[in-house]
DNA sequence: ATGTCAGGTCATACCTGA
């Protein structure tokens, strides 16, 4: 089972771009960001001809979030975040997909710092940590996949010291970003990849994508009893070289399909015992 | 500091956000 997220940077101005990789790649999930579209110029005949079913959270100009599966209808089980009802921005959807819980986000960027929008993404972020807290307490498999707008080390970045006192490398947003890990969730690409240079984002200026000038920001956090069913992780890098594209690759998972609970319980208890009559 | 996109408008030239 493949999950993927991907930042498309307008969903109908990259529509040919994100059909081609559907059709190429196939994936199970998707979640999407930036959609930049409302609610009603949503493109659902195309992704169902794609042979997608989806949930959208548009808005005008800015933002929007959109869950895809395929040959399954997302049961939606939240729609923005708790905690501000003053907060119009689309920035977070949650669905029920075969047993999975999906959360799509797209947080802050943040920039410039210091300023009124950095103070948002710090309390945006509080917001979703305080949510994926009440997820992990919840106990479903859950997997946390979007545009985080961090880059969690400096292994993340083509050049760290000049992202110091950008708000995707700011300390504060670093810490946030760790402290939600520390909760027990498991960053997939990292995990997979424990010592390479990752990227998932490359900027338009300045040729970023021909010299790989790029950032780890796009993310798949896994809850403890999803982590262990992880087989890949990658990033779809050359979609960023194809015309008309997102300034994000697609950044997905491959996990293998879950055990049924029953079998687990039966197997744990047989298999101490039978270790100890092997040593005496 | 520079630079490139997309969406939107007191629109065909500029603004914002990223």
């Amino acid at each position: 089972m493949r999950i993927a997220t991907y930042n498309v940077n307008g969903i109908n101005g990259r529509l040919p771009v994100l059909l081609k990789w559907l059709e190429l790649r196939k994936p199970d999930i998707v979640c999407l960001q930036e959609l930049k579209s409302p609610d009603e110029r949503f493109p659902e005949a195309a992704i169902q001809a794609a042979g997608y079913q989806a949930i959208w959270h548009g808005q005008k100009s800015w933002n929007g979030v959109a869950i895809l599966a395929r040959a399954a209808l997302p049961t939606e089980t939240r729609r923005g975040l708790p905690g501000d009802s003053d907060d119009l921005q689309s920035r977070y959807l949650e669905a029920e997909i075969g047993g999975l819980t999906i959360g799509c986000l797209y947080a802050p960027n943040g920039n410039p710092w210091p300023g009124p929008k950095f103070e948002y993404k710090l309390a945006w972020y509080k917001r979703f940590s305080a949510h994926a807290k009440k997820l992990l307490a919840a106990g479903r498999p859950t997997i946390l996949a979007g545009d985080y707008n961090v880059m969690p080390t400096e292994l993340d970045v083509y050049k760290p010291e000049r992202w110091v006192d950008d708000a995707l490398f700011r300390i504060e947003v670093r810490e946030a970003y760790a402290k939600l890990l520390k909760q027990g969730w498991t960053d997939a690409i990292r995990t997979r990849h424990p010592n390479a240079r990752i990227y998932t984002f490359w900027d338009y200026f300045r040729n970023a994508y021909a010299r790989n000038a790029g950032l780890r920001i796009d993310h798949l956090l896994l809850s403890p009893d999803v982590a262990p069913l992880l087989k890949a992780a990658g990033v779809d890098g050359e979609v960023r070289g194809w015309e008309k594209t997102s300034d994000h690759a697609p950044t997905w998972i491959e996990l293998a399909p879950a055990k049924k609970a029953t079998s687990k319980k039966r197997a744990t208890p047989v298999k101490p015992a039978a270790k100890k009559l092997a040593k005496r």
